[in-house]
DNA sequence: GTGAAAGCGCTAACAT
DNA sequence: ATGTTAGCGCTTTCAC
């Protein structure tokens, strides 16, 4: 039944060797002979020994731990963002710690504690949607713990992230949309606090600009959830000067907008064009497939992860902000003209 | 800039007490007076004290840590499970180190390694669809950590397992495909050797025979990916006596082939019935809504993750195999009659 | 009620 | 080329 794991110790009781001998021979320091680091060597492998990481970190104190704090793990973007955070620590032989905020503040705050007293070396953080107070975030830089924010950044804080280019990922929908002859387009965005919403709302202003279009108030609504879209979307078809395409915030506002066009008795995309954001997997499968603006959650998440990686192992070294920008695509299926 | 944190060490020195009293005094020991007790915490409180989690977890050996691998993350199913087993684990104290198979049986081998070197508790686990080798499994056990599986099961290991009612949720959603006139049940499923797939098979067929239909081979393919749906489906439509229905191992299948369906020429559902399984967003977002089965991911993940602590911490004491069965529900929409 | 000392597994400075 | 010693931060006998 008892099943102690074999240590170094061990190993040199039984050739009858100090531990320290031992813990350079496994190492192949050079100061070892050929003969004991092969001895030593071959003793370990046919018993099994793996070194006691515990012990290491403690040493060391790190553990090559990132932290991870996504605001949703049940969404295509953000599991997109974690495989290529998870893709790319794997490659460098770092942990993941995995926390989930559930976009509330408390539990984020909660997270990062968490995380810190882990003595994770680094953290990947997005913040959750109704954070305001940001002094947690401050927390992890005085605690000289690296962080990177990934997507939603958090605007109070001077620290390194990496983003979708939002702003030109609107701009492109949008010329297209307008390209290709709509004229009295809306925005179905999230809260202005949020620098993904803003930037893109920036973008989709610029790019009727380009086209003579006019900004117009009634067409830009906080609209950012299934929920929104089934209340704010049927106001808008309603109104006299009805909008003739809908540029959404994300692709599943898209597909209920979708729907509920459709159920309006308007035909997508002959009288109404349609536009999403993320380009996730429900783009394919609505009628008709959703045109988005692919965001490359999974590339998002590798280039954090090894920016973070960068700056923990000193080869990242700016003194300043990193700032990244992953470019996006616009992805054109059927939803529009 | 240096920054180290502060010990008991250091609080023993400021108190000019000795550490174990500092020790003692933090985690309320009774053999500690009031007085000093108070001093102690106070003064922890106010120059931030943290315990080192590293030193802890190498005095125990053990590190509140739980490894979990999926066979993928970006998938509705399994990211619902991993939100169930976070919640559950940080609700408890434990820690997830995350794995991503990625359906690739060398990488679930060297993430059951990385886990193990880690010092994990205890593992969750839901097999590589190409995994028949199970050596690695049983070197979880033989390294007495916990192992529980859930979803995709290990057939080889004898470990406890949390899986999804699916011989139940297979032969409820066929025997409502048949009591609303359908004949012709196609089912489109995995690889018979995983217990999941063959599990609702067994569903399907008792179903039929339930009401008197014949089980036909041409109506069971191993169909679970959208390429494979895209190569199948059409066949089986050009059959003389085609389908009137198909039950679809998952969402993403059955939504395929609603698509597919539709671009035939046949109606749905009044032509051909179709549902799926998982009852993920997507079943919402195509046209009409998907009919599917919905297998609870979140509540797997919490008890997959309950049940593993129940074990780590001696609580669960039952000498055999546990196994839990989490109910299905079928979910009706329009895509059924 | 408090302290001294040992030890978890490993590494590194300092001998030899 | 190898051994000795000390220490990472904490808990836990065993003393007093």
């Amino acid at each position: 039944m008892e099943k102690r794991p074999i240590t170094l110790k061990d190993i040199a009781k039984a050739l009858d060797l100090s531990t320290s001998t031992v813990s350079r021979a496994m190492r192949g320091h050079p100061a070892i002979s050929e003969e004991t680091r092969k001895l030593v060597q071959q003793y370990a492998e046919e018993h099994k020994y793996k070194p006691n990481t515990l012990a290491l970190s403690l040493r060391t104190n790190k553990n090559n731990t990132i932290g991870v704090i996504v605001p949703e793990i049940v969404h295509f973007f953000f599991s997109s963002v974690l495989a290529g955070i998870q893709d790319e620590a794997e490659s460098e032989n770092y942990h993941l710690l995995m926390c989930n905020s559930n976009e509330m503040y408390e539990r984020e705050v909660k997270s990062v504690q968490t995380l810190l007293d882990a003595r994770v070396c680094g953290i990947l953080a997005s913040m959750s949607k109704n954070t305001l107070e940001y002094r947690h975030f401050q927390n992890i830089i005085d605690d000289d713990v690296h962080l990177v924010f990934f997507d939603r950044i958090c605007p109070g804080i001077n620290a390194d992230k990496v983003v979708a280019d939002d702003y030109r990922g609107a701009f492109t929908a949008v010329d297209y949309l307008a390209e290709t002859g709509c004229s009295r387009i809306a925005f179905l965005g999230s809260d202005s606090h949020l620098p993904i919403s803003n930037n893109r709302r920036m973008g989709y202003e610029d790019a009727l600009r380009k086209h003579k279009l006019p900004v117009e108030k009634k067409w830009i609504k906080v609209c950012d959830t299934t929920a929104l879209a089934q209340q704010v979307i049927p106001e808008m078809l309603d109104e006299e000067n009805r909008p003739d395409a809908f540029f959404c915030i994300n692709d599943e506002v898209a597909a209920y907008c979708l729907q509920i066009v459709k159920a309006s008795g308007f035909r997508v995309p002959e009288d109404i064009s349609i536009c999403g954001f993320t380009n996730g997997y429900i783009t394919e499968v609505t009628d008709p497939a959703l045109t988005s603006v692919d965001q490359h959650g999974y590339e998002m998440g590798r280039e954090a992860a090894r920016l973070l990686i960068n700056r923990i192992e000193g080869v990242e070294t700016k003194k300043g902000v990193v700032s990244r920008l992953i470019k996006t695509d616009l992805v054109i299926r059927q939803s529009t003209r």
